[in-house]
DNA sequence: TAAATAATTGAATATTATTCAACTTTATGT
DNA sequence: ACATAAAGTTGAATAATATTCAATTATTTA
C-alpha cells in the first residue's frame, strides 16, 4: 500500500482538476470548440484560478470545521494583511478575510477534532498582535464551496 | 455573442471539471492507471463530492462577500436544519454552517456590490424564526477554498 | 495458512482536449 | 458611415488523455 490517497487529496486541495469541455459542450449546446475558446479566455483574464475537488471532510479526516474570529492589537490594526499572508501559508486554513466591525480577520480551519484545532490555535493564531480570538465551532456543515452536502 | 461565460460560470460552481490523471501521475511519479483506481475509490467512497473552479470573484462580478450571522427565536431554534436546507438553495451562498455559541448559524454570502446584498437579506435571509443578524462585510479576501489569492 | 479481497500495473482502446485555418461578428478610429 | 482591426465562432485533423481489461502482487480475513 502507498497510501496514495492523502497525496491525492493535497493535490486535489490546490488544483489538479481541469474542465469537461466535452460535457459542457453537450449540456449547453455548443461546439467543443467554442466552449474551448471560452474557458481558455476566463483562464486568461484570470476569472478563474483553479479547478479543485470539494470533499466529504468528515470522510477525509478533517471534520472539525471552526471560523475564527481575530482582534488585532492597536499596533498591528493598520497592517493586518501582515499576519494574513502568514497565516495563509497553513493548510489547516480554508479561507482568510479581512473584514469591518467589532473584529478585523475571520478564518475558516479545518482539522481532525477539537484537539488538533486547540493546538493550532495555541500555535498559528495566538501571537503578538492578536488581542483576541473568539471561536464559532460548526455542529452541521449544510453547504460549502457552493455544494450541498 | 452568445454570453457562453456566464454560464460557464454557473456550470463550474456546481462541478463540470474532472481530475488531471496524467498530470498527477506525473507529480507524486506513480502509473496513471494507479491513480485513476484510487481516484475512482474516493468517488465511490463520497470522500469527493465534486470537482469546481475557484474563481477571482471580483472578475466575474461578485466581489462583494459577507458572512451572515443569524440568531433564531425559541421556536425555531430547536430545528435550525429546516431553515438552512431552504437557504442552501440560493446561489449567492458559498457556505452554510451550523454553530455553537450566541448564534445559531454563519452564512458566506457573494453578490454583485452592498445594494446586492442588501435586498438579499431583506428577501431571502430575514423572515420569521430569524431574531437578529449581523453582517461581516469581507474588505479583503486572502485565501478562498483553500487557495490562495 | 489458505482463500478472498483489495491494490497495482502495462497494453489496448475509447474518449477528449487542442491546434489550426477559415469564417463571422463586433468594436474602433477617422 | 465606412474601412479596418480585433474578438469570437466553428469544423476537421491531430495530439493527449482517460478508461477498460486482464494479469499480477499485496493485504486482509476466517
Amino acid at each position: 500500500m502507498k497510501d496514495i490517497k492523502q497525496k491525492l487529496i493535497k493535490l486535489f486541495k490546490q488544483g489538479y482538476s481541469t474542465p469537461q469541455i466535452a460535457r459542457i459542450a453537450k449540456k449547453i449546446k455548443e461546439p467543443s470548440t467554442t466552449i474551448h475558446y471560452n474557458i481558455k479566455k476566463l483562464e486568461k483574464d484570470g476569472a478563474i484560478k483553479a479547478y479543485n475537488a470539494v470533499f466529504d471532510y468528515d470522510k477525509i479526516g478533517i471534520g472539525y470545521c471552526t471560523f475564527v474570529l481575530i482582534r488585532l492589537s492597536p499596533d498591528e490594526y493598520g497592517n493586518p494583511e501582515r499576519l494574513s499572508k502568514e497565516l495563509s501559508k497553513h493548510d489547516e486554513i480554508e479561507s482568510i478575510d479581512i473584514i469591518t466591525g467589532d473584529w478585523e480577520m475571520i478564518l475558516k480551519v479545518r482539522t481532525k477534532d477539537k484537539d488538533e484545532y486547540f493546538n493550532f490555535m495555541k500555535n498559528v493564531i495566538s501571537r503578538k498582535g492578536v488581542t483576541k480570538i473568539t471561536t464559532l465551532t460548526s455542529l452541521k456543515q449544510v453547504k460549502t464551496e457552493f455544494v450541498n452536502l
